[in-house]
DNA sequence: CCGGATCCGAATCGATACTG
DNA sequence: CAGTATCGATTCGGATCCGG
């Protein structure tokens, strides 16, 4: 033991140590969105062997990051502690900083309901929200179904596909528009197609509702443009 | 290959695939302060193994995040590309995030003058730091030395071990207080120890100069508080 | 079904030695 | 100085299995 630690007495190596071992970061951007039983994790992480999974959840209980919760009707589910909700920002920050770097989807890709929310979490604006009206949207991407609501510069997700999850309460009415979209969405929040282009495109489809409004969707959420791969490569042999 | 990516299409499946092996972010971290050599970053990292750090260094070159730049006079160092650069945010704040949970230093533990000077750039606050006048301190930690000078509200950091690096230039005159501290400088920045405190138990020592300077310090320069590591633990088997 | 534990081959990491 | 080569020690990934 210890022999795999850094050997420096530094925040960003106590960090790395908590946080840094792989999938655990993600462990936590889905614990973000809200507290999650052992299998909402392991079919949120499709492809995490179970005993990782398992490893890892203890790991970050012992460093204070997340907390085993019981739940009355039982089973139990993990949540972030309050430690370990300070990580939201960087978490965030993270998945701006990523996104610039992500190229077409892989043929094996997938995009869960919890990582398309915090994307989505990552890309709201709330000053350009401000100044917006409201707005009521349903986004489908791949298989995964998210109500969108921007109200008052606030933003509220909540997922569509399965039963609410555990806190979580079900929104009522009707979205003002239903958009469906493959996994190209991240070029309409980059910035690299406009909604109408993307619809020209086929990339989205407005299923129902005022196509109008996907205007207003795309200056509420933004990410960072996208950075051309072919810049920096060629490292040589 | 391939079989090691995460298989999710999301920012921050990207942003860990680029920087989430073992090691790589505290070469981001050194290279923070500024361009380094292999050699440099080999001896700011005591226990990376040769291997792995060129590993790294190839990876965070193919990912954009490292660019290799051969010097006039013959040499060569590895420099963050302004997207690279883009992760400072991020690192500091991992630096305070995990500051809150450093315990005591481990025996084998060390503190570089690159730890250190993110550490500083962590800790400093502009707004503390514009309401006061200038300060030029040196900071002895373990066997580094720095030169910290706060001026209008700025921070500059050089190191003054070893011949200064690449980019530097020297800073000039004395400083007006010379501080040693042991590891235990963090519980200072912490708030846990004032300055006077930290001299009385011997924590800090005056080597020269005006000591009513680091009551100054200590307000410039502050880390979150720190948890104690009881809290949360205990995860049963 | 939920919440894991166990086993094993494959890939990675760590330490040391060696080289242009 | 700037790495590569080698090899044992860990860890990861995939699959299976198990108690409630």
């Amino acid at each position: 033991m210890a022999a795999r630690t850094y050997g420096q007495y530094c925040g960003v190596t106590t960090a790395v140590e908590l946080i840094g071992e792989r999938w655990a970061l993600l462990i936590v951007r889905d614990l973000l969105v809200g507290p999650r039983r052992y299998t909402d994790l392991k079919q949120g992480l499709p492809r995490i062997p179970t005993n990782i999974l398992s490893a890892r959840l203890k790991e970050l209980q012992e460093g204070g990051v997340v907390r085993r919760v019981p739940l009355m009707n039982c089973g139990l589910v993990y949540e972030l502690t309050p430690y370990g909700r300070e990580l939201e920002p960087i978490v965030l920050a993270l998945c701006r900083w990523g996104s610039a770097r992500m190229g077409e989807p892989g043929p094996d890709d997938v995009v869960t309901a919890d990582s398309l929310t915090v994307t989505l979490r990552a890309a709201f604006r709330p000053d350009a929200a401000a100044g917006l009206p409201a707005a009521d949207y349903e986004l489908r991407a791949g298989d995964v179904a998210l109500r969108v609501q921007v109200k008052d510069g606030g933003l509220s997700i909540a997922p569509l596909t399965a039963v609410a999850p555990v806190g979580g309460r079900p929104p009522s009415g009707d979205p003002d528009v239903i958009v469906s979209t493959g996994l190209g969405i991240h070029r309409v929040l980059s910035g690299e197609l406009s909604p109408g282009a993307a619809i020209d495109l086929g990339v989205m489809t407005v299923v129902s509702g005022d196509a109008g409004l996907l205007e207003r969707f795309a200056e509420t959420f933004r990410m960072p443009s996208r950075i051309r791969p072919g810049a920096g490569a060629s490292v040589g042999s």
